[in-house]
DNA sequence: TCGCACACGTTATAGCATAACGCAATTGAT
DNA sequence: ATCAATTGCGTTATGCTATAACGTGTGCGA
């Protein structure tokens, strides 16, 4: 699924979250494009629905957020699984992908017979910094 | 963090994850209760939260809902990351664990310097049956 | 007996997400 | 050109998920 040119909202949307230093709540982005013209949830979730669809954004199941992929040029599906850090105190996200993780569990759906459809991964704590 | 005696309600509350054959919600769980008493969210959100801290139930991040750990007797937590498989036809749930994800997800987390406090996996898709 | 921790009940509120309606612009046959 | 289908958009209303804040009662050790 590669991405078409971005409709206006959908632009709005992905520039928010691609200048945001952390993930975002859709209300957040909705709070942010409000002198846009922004004034209802949906505008915002239409966007991000295409967003995620064009895989230019991701969502993190574990706090109903959303960030800019960080790998943009590349497509995040090519890549296989995308996991997440996500630090808990100054929320920072870190993206990455483990070809052994991904071989793991296809293994293991394999042996069930399950279809995986789509597979998160989210490990929340503390990054470096904060840690200390 | 080994389970103490269930107070009341967390009794009720994991009697109902226990017997459903799927995750259930927070508020379906409180209205499979409404007769037993139950007229509040939080009577269900308190009781989770530490079912969810016996390590006895689990939480779904990706679906907003909870089940009883399967893998009753062993405490989950000795097991490492505890992983997730979820039928988006018949909601049926698979719980397993790998060591060999747990590592490399660990050795990324080390590499990082970054201080994991709590890892989800979860895999949506079709089950074997459903995918027939 | 006092103080504390904890479970509980209730009301209210906050936060996340979608249904349903109608309109406008675009596209792509015919 | 014209009509139909698709897509994006705006708005209102609603539903689902989760927690804040306050008060009560009970058990238990100091
Ligand atoms: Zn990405
Ligand atoms: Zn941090
Ligand atoms: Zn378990
Ligand atoms: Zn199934």
């Amino acid at each position: 699924m590669s991405a078409p040119a971005l409709t206006k909202n959908q632009a709005l949307v992905f520039d928010v979250l691609e200048k945001a230093d952390g993930p975002l709540s859709a209300y957040t982005i909705l709070d942010k494009l409000r002198d846009h013209g922004f004034r209802a949830p949906l505008q915002v979730y239409r966007a991000l629905e295409k967003l995620l669809e064009y895989g230019v954004v991701h969502r993190l199941e574990s706090i109903n957020s959303f960030v800019a992929c960080a790998h943009p040029g590349e497509n995040c599906h090519s890549h296989g699984i995308v996991a997440f850090a996500i630090c808990e105190s100054c929320s920072q996200v870190m993206e990455f992908h483990d070809h052994e993780v991904d071989h793991r569990l296809m293994d293991w759906t394999r042996g069930k017979k399950f279809k995986a459809e789509k597979t998160t991964i989210e490990i929340r704590g503390l990054c470096e910094a904060c840690a200390a």
